[in-house]
DNA sequence: TGATTAATTCGTTCTGTAACCGAACTTATT
DNA sequence: AATAAGTTCGGTTACAGAACGAATTAATCA
């Protein structure tokens, strides 16, 4: 309400990056089509934009009638964010570029001694890989962290975060932002995921998105109208305590959710072993099943019925367009058919199931999708706490390539 | 991204109106203190508000030291909305001036021939209002129809509303917009009761909050993070399809929902006559119950232990602060104070879980705030799909006296 | 007790500036 | 000759900010 000085130049400016940074390089006639602003005022903003550093002239157009125009184009090492991936056994660290390019991908197994040994190790890898790539410390803007539970921004703490060591009682957000010596966002990895698979996965152009990881546990996140859902403690997406597959009632489902004790690592290996007596890993599950094996292929059965259903819950109340599966146990196929074949038994509405596109690093792709929105909308535009802006998709496929 | 000419004014004006909407009769110096933008201006922007008849010159402050300051107000009667409820059965219909007071609500039953029929007897109940309280036809500006079902915008039809009969057919959009001769929203009933409890019932100042209607089916109202949840196709909150209570791989369940045949009002019939051979209806069992009927309350049992379950599932996807229970049923004191107390049981974070404050007219009032919201965005402000604004709530207590 | 002065707030006028637009014009190219 | 790129120039709008007059109460003094 109150404070409002000059916002207009901001908003022009922004929209003229966004048409630079999508547009590769593009002279400013072209930017003024585009954004509908006069050429007059485009050669303004583009002569600030370039004596802050933010674009530069990389060539002139040839071929066409007319004269040639100088093109412009973002200068992509104005600034870097640090993107994380922090999970219970590995931590992965990128540095991406203001051309949504990512460098210098680090995964390594997460600190055992938990707490501040992680944010330590976080903080080493990062700057290890600036140095190695000659990136220097002041370009790097921002630190994105994804990590499970609920991060509470008004606090810093983690919430519901049993699988990091440490975390419940202190500040993480303080302890990083010390670490690290720049701003840092912490977000739900299970989010981030959505975000990055709608940015570069399965998940292009869809507004209404749910992405649901399965593994040891089960999380979901969600994307509805084109924007994250957190809920109001932060907890949206703990989809493990749905009420299906097992006794709500029971008191153990106040600690695992029923449907985290339906789905989940442990209930496989737990359905496997009532059936058979054997105590085996879920990987050795699905390789039995592929080698026939009648009890393992009813535990993918079960598993997938009731994951089904979980999707049914969640295409009930959000209905999305797109339900993405994630997680060790969500990516692999023999679950992917068996779940498409049961939605359309338990649920009437079409729901398109498919399993993730960028696997294990949906997550570190959504952190660096977030943070690189934040860096564009904090240095370019109004800093609206929903401002979107669209990333470009063209160098993103590079990135693909870049990482893989 | 093109055609943004002059903005600044539109943002300036919408907060000098949303100031004036909110503080009552108000100073231009006040305003200016309010907004943060220069006295001058704010002069500037009141003169031409004034000028074109929005808002107007109530009095003049006394009582303090320095100069009395001239005193301004909305023109109540400037621009009216229509607001209309449209259920299987009833029909209400209302009009709410631009200063949020509800005049001449109605409410009829639903004319039984479906369609078209359905269609003129809003129109006509409308006019006859607006005749009745001499309120000119140019000064309706906008109708919001609230309406069962999934209504799709782009093709102005209205998906699975099976209750209203001949709606499937037509283009529901066009045939209000030619009857009435406004601009008419058709929104989802359940969704604008949301937007009703969270602007002057039990949700007010909540952000994260669901709504979930239990009568004859069942629906839910979504709002996270502020802004509505309406899904892909319009279609999130549709709760009855819920894998929860009866087999949701039932072929039944595809046609009503397993969650739907466990709480609604057929649910409640029939689990009553499995228990006693008798056949009666839902007001006959709660009051069996109050007169101690063992099998009565053991159908409120199991009803509001499913409802629980129900509530679970949302919870756990989309992790609202509130849920609001409405409709025939979810109103009932028995049923609230069994949930209340089976949820903690089945749900391990506080959910916190009232019965609506404004009965069935909830969608009424919701369907008047979507509509003076989107008036206000078009006439002073940002023509931006989720600007909110603020609307007043004192006025709004004389309001619920005036409809109640 | 009344008159005078001080303090305070309201609102306007005047000047200045940033951010645009549009037309006219120059320059470069096919 | 036609066309497209980019600049220059003049003009408008939406603001800010300082200065000032107007209106009112509070304090002071004769």
């Amino acid at each position: 309400m109150s404070d409002v000085p000059r916002i207009s130049r901001q908003f022009s400016q922004r929209s003229v990056m966004e048409a630079i940074v999508q547009g590769g390089p593009i002279s400013r006639a072209s930017i003024s089509k585009l954004t509908g602003l006069s050429k007059q005022t485009i050669s303004e903003i583009v002569r600030g934009l370039e004596q802050e550093g933010w674009v530069q002239e990389t060539g002139r157009t040839s071929g066409h009638v007319g004269r040639t125009a100088v093109t412009y184009e973002l200068v992509h090492d104005a600034a870097y964010i640090i993107a994380v991936d922090l999970g219970g056994t590995k931590v992965r660290v990128a540095l991406t570029d203001l051309a949504c390019q990512i460098f210098a991908e680090a995964a390594t197994p997460t600190d055992p001694r938990g707490g501040q040994f992680i944010i330590d190790q976080i903080a080493a890898l990062a700057f290890q890989a600036a140095a190695r790539e000659r990136i220097p410390r002041k370009k790097i803007r921002l630190a994105v962290i994804g990590a499970p539970g609920a991060p509470d921004p008004a606090t810093g703490r983690i919430l519901l975060a049993p699988n990091i060591a440490g975390f419940d009682a202190m500040n993480v957000l303080d302890a990083f932002e010390k670490a690290l010596g720049v701003a840092v966002m912490i977000e739900n990895d299970v989010n981030l995921a959505v975000l990055g698979e709608n940015w570069l996965g399965q998940g292009q152009g869809i507004d209404n998105l749910a992405y649901i990881a399965l593994g040891t546990g089960v999380g979901s996140g969600l994307m509805l109208g084109g924007h994250l859902v957190r809920g109001a403690t932060h907890a949206a997406g703990e989809i493990g305590f749905m009420p299906i597959g097992a006794d709500p009632f029971a008191a153990e489902s106040l600690r695992t959710g029923a449907f985290e004790r339906a789905v989940a690592t442990h209930a496989m290996t737990e359905r496997y072993r009532s059936l058979t007596g054997a105590q085996v890993t879920v990987p050795a599950i699905f390789e039995n099943a592929a080698m026939g094996d009648k009890a393992a292929l009813a535990v993918l059965d079960e598993t997938a019925r009731y994951l089904a259903q979980g999707i049914a819950a969640i295409a009930a109340v959000a209905n999305p367009e797109k339900v993405i599966l994630g997680g060790s146990i969500g990516l692999r196929p023999e679950i992917l058919s068996r779940v498409k074949a049961l939605i359309s038994l338990c649920f009437p509405y079409p729901v398109t199931i498919e399993a993730g596109e960028l696997g294990a690093r949906a997550a570190l792709i959504g952190a660096a999708a977030i943070g690189l929105g934040q860096l564009h909308n904090t240095l370019f535009g109004v800093d609206a706490p929903d401002g979107r802006i669209s990333l470009p998709t063209a160098q993103a496929a590079a990135l693909k390539e870049v990482v893989l």
